[in-house]
DNA sequence: GCGAATTGTCATTCG
DNA sequence: GCCGAATGACAATTC
């Protein structure tokens, strides 16, 4: 079935071809539709093949109205076409393509042989050539006889595709080896049936390269055979049309060297249009790297040349190597991580690199017809066309994945974009709007290879590169980047003058994260004085030690002192020794001993309200070493001297309602009296029999203990109430800081994106070419940014009157 | 001796 | 009205 059906297109292919040479139109689109690609396509050669929607849409027609490709309408027809393109250019981003010549100019003879041998250039040459010749048997005819020095569209285009037309085989004689010879016919058949399905399956591009190579050597091999015999362009390209007759023996041509039929057997023995449609199917499937595949050889060896002389985005664009990349999509991913990843690296060079890249197009486009010689020769303007040529094939693929990229909506304009380099004259001739950003491989070359930083700078007026970028910024973003700049600025000044440098806020940070410089150790602090409050009682009341705080220590907040209160009584009972309160407490004052009680902690200093009073716990051996501490007024005491040591001692540490309690004959001690309830207070008292001063002195004592703890507390509450107030204080500026370093860095961040956007700004634009493959004035033209995320290259003025009129809507609106 | 800090006390208020 | 807590004010004490 398959090769009866290949074997039925094939014949009819070649019978419309035939009667096309012959002047009779034939439109066998309309058969084939569903099995071949439009007959036109083939015919238009590579130029239609290398677009990629062309190969989806299969119908090359505009807008509906379709045209033979050999209707004497043509002109009309591209012309027409080509308007379109423009208008429909109009609203989406384009990247301009780089430019081959630059390439063509520096390659090197052992870089060319690489590259011709392993690039498929060949086979999109006899592509090209036989579409040229069938189109117009004049420009064939021009060809053939101006050889080198003419360089029309075709022949850039072939040479840009790769394709190695005679007078390229002629100018490069012996770069080319013939690698096809291993392969037979069924090989290449199978081969190509199987690339083809691969293709319809999305197929890997190391198919085409592979076919491609083929094709390459089969070209290489041809053309110099073509040197050798001296064979014209038209010849060639006949003999791709008859060699159906060399098929079966399929070997190579013997004038032209052609083995390209042979590799063509999916679409049957036609080897012109085989290869043409091997070539559509290959453009159309890998819309990036078929050409840069096929000249990447030369491109990379052209980047190496151009790199050490000039590092140019545009050369470095057009560079980029696409063949790696099995998928382009996900390559544009990559590529654009790689880009940001690289950005920040490269934004210093930037502007060195754009200029470089300036200069190094600047020679491109001059020297690239010098440097072209080889393949067009000619004038300057020749090898522009070469160039343009050259560069259409990648650009059309390069447009397709740049503009799959970021610009989905736009893949079909690349198609319409194409055509015109159809163009019969030969004339190449660019999209009106195009954002050729050259192939994948460029875009890979101009992120990794040089510089991504320049990009979304506007490009210099009339330079590819961007030798202005730095100066040109379009209006979006240098006024968002100046915005930016100023904010910054503003907030740093602000910063600056709340005395919250990103020096001191990082400085007040690690402030923050010591401890306050207050001698009580904030962390363990209360959260609030009822905190404070309820850890006192707490602690008062959870353990014994709370009873030795019964006294002052638990002050007020302790209830249950009563489990002591037994103990108190005896101890007051029997020996009411009013020292050991004050004894104690003053041992207590002991940092270490206070270390096990948390809500002890708070208190560093000398103050004692906190502490146990030792009266409650008559332990005498804790007294002798650990008092001394209290002077003064109790050493003025004379009757302490007469006492013994310890009661010395004690007497001398005892407070005043102690010693009066003790003088008095109170036979419980001040703490019972003090942190007893009421009631059972009232029945201590009721339980001794008191004289009247007795009594007033146990409930002044009674009033002045309570009072004297509710005023440690108090004071207790009242510190760790400025304790927390500062606390506070320094958390709110801790979060201030934390927050002014924040936005530092996103003002940092949002400066850094600018600046990419910028450079990529600065790419895009600065790779912008007219109609006329001339590129854009950054003072004249700016990219505008329209809300459905396309992006339209406009007059600035235009650019600015719509800018103006949002800002009159939101002026209106904030009126 | 002075000043600051600490502590105790008083007076008052409030619940 | 009493009690206890809280608090301001003052004084004494300590360093």
């Amino acid at each position: 079935m398959l090769y009866l059906k290949k074997y039925f297109t094939e014949g009819l292919i070649q019978f419309t071809i035939l009667l096309s040479l012959i002047g009779v139109r034939v439109d066998v689109d309309s058969y084939l539709n569903n099995q071949l690609p439009p007959l036109r396509e083939i015919i238009l050669g590579p130029t239609s093949a290398y677009t990629q929607t062309q190969f989806h849409n299969l119908r090359n027609t505009l807008d509906g109205y379709g045209i033979h490709p050999k209707s004497v309408d043509l002109d009309h027809f591209f012309a027409t076409r080509r308007l379109l393109n423009q208008v429909r250019s109009l609203d989406h981003l384009q990247v301009p393509s780089t430019e081959v010549s630059a390439w063509l100019v520096h390659r090197d003879p052992e870089t060319v042989v690489s590259a011709a041998g392993q690039s498929s250039p060949s086979i999109t040459l006899d592509n090209g050539g036989g579409l040229e010749d069938v189109n117009s048997p004049e420009a064939s005819t021009m060809r053939g006889g101006s050889g080198t020095s003419e360089s029309t569209y075709s022949q850039g285009g072939e040479n840009s595709l790769g394709a190695v037309a005679p007078e390229d085989s002629q100018e490069q004689p012996g770069e080319r080896d013939n690698n096809n010879d291993d392969l037979t016919k069924e090989d290449i058949d199978l081969i190509d049936i199987l690339w083809r399905q691969d293709i319809d399956l999305g197929a890997g591009r190391e198919v085409f390269n592979y076919s491609s190579r083929q094709k390459e050597s089969e070209a290489e091999k041809r053309n110099e055979d073509e040197k050798d015999g001296g064979e014209e362009r038209p010849e060639s390209w006949r003999n791709g049309l008859n060699l159906e007759e060399d098929q079966p023996p399929a070997p190579v041509d013997g004038e032209t060297g052609e083995s390209i039929p042979e590799q063509l057997p999916s679409l049957g023995t036609q080897t012109s249009l085989s290869l043409q449609e091997c070539l559509r199917l290959l453009e159309a499937t890998f819309p990036f790297g078929e050409e840069s595949e096929l000249q990447n050889p030369v491109v990379t060896s052209e980047l190496r040349d151009t790199s050490e002389e000039a590092p140019s985005t545009s050369q470095g664009l057009p560079l980029l190597p696409v063949r790696p990349q099995p998928e382009p999509q996900l390559d544009l991913e990559q590529q654009w991580q790689d880009i940001m990843a690289i950005m920040e690296l490269q934004d210093m060079e930037v502007n060195s690199t754009a200029e470089g890249s300036l200069d190094s197009s600047h020679a491109t486009d001059s020297g690239g017809g010098t440097g072209s010689s080889s393949s067009s020769g000619g004038t300057p303007e020749s090898s522009t066309m070469g160039e343009f040529g050259l560069s259409r094939s990648t650009l059309i693929n390069q447009d397709v994945s740049l503009h799959q990229a970021s610009l989905p909506s736009c893949s079909q304009d690349f198609p319409t974009l194409f055509n015109p380099d159809l163009d019969p004259n030969g004339t190449l001739r660019p999209a009106l709007l195009r954002l050729s950003s050259s192939n994948s491989s460029n875009i890979n070359s101009t992120y990794g290879a040089t510089n991504l930083t320049g990009l979304f700078a506007p490009p210099p007026l009339n330079s590819t590169t961007n030798l202005t970028s730095t100066h040109t910024l379009t209006d979006p973003f240098s006024s968002l980047l100046e915005e930016s700049m100023l904010d910054e600025i503003s907030l740093l000044d602000l910063a600056m003058e709340e005395g919250f440098s990103q020096a001191q806020a990082s400085q007040l940070e690690d402030e923050l994260d010591s401890d306050s410089g207050l001698s009580l150790d904030s962390s363990h602090s209360p959260a609030s004085p009822s905190n404070s409050e309820t850890s006192c009682s707490s602690a008062a009341s959870s353990s014994s030690t709370s009873a030795t705080f019964s006294e002052e220590g638990a002050v007020g907040y302790s209830t249950d002192s009563e489990a002591a209160s037994p103990e108190m009584e005896e101890g007051a009972v029997g020996g009411y020794q009013p020292e050991y309160s004050k004894l104690c407490r003053m041992s207590y004052q002991d940092p270490s001993q206070f270390g096990s009680l948390p809500e002890l902690d708070n208190v560093n200093h000398n103050h004692t309200y906190n502490l146990p009073l030792a009266s409650s716990y008559p332990d005498h051996s804790q007294l002798p070493g650990s008092c001394g501490k209290k002077t003064g007024r109790d050493k003025s005491l004379p009757h302490q001297s007469k006492l013994q040591p310890p009661r010395e001692f004690l007497d001398k540490h005892a407070s005043r309602d102690e010693r009066r309690a003790r003088s008095m004959k109170i036979p419980f001690s001040n703490e019972k009296i003090i942190n007893l309830p009421v009631e059972e207070f009232n029945e201590l008292l009721a339980k001794h029999h008191l004289s009247e001063p007795q009594l007033a002195l146990i409930r002044d004592i009674r009033r002045r203990g309570k009072n004297k703890m509710a005023a440690q507390n108090c004071r207790k509450r009242k510190l760790d109430t400025i304790l927390n107030l500062e606390h506070g204080v320094h958390d709110l500026r801790r979060d201030k800081a934390r927050l002014l370093k924040e936005k530092m860095e996103f003002l940092r961040s949002i400066r850094q994106m600018k600046q990419k956007v910028q450079s990529l700004y600065q790419e895009v634009f600065s790779q912008l070419r007219d109609e006329h493959g001339r590129p854009y004035s950054a003072s004249d033209y700016a990219l505008q940014y329209g809300p459905d995320g396309s992006v339209l290259v406009m007059p600035r003025s235009l650019a600015a009157e719509q800018s103006r009129k949002p800002d009159k809507k939101q002026k209106d609106k904030k009126k």
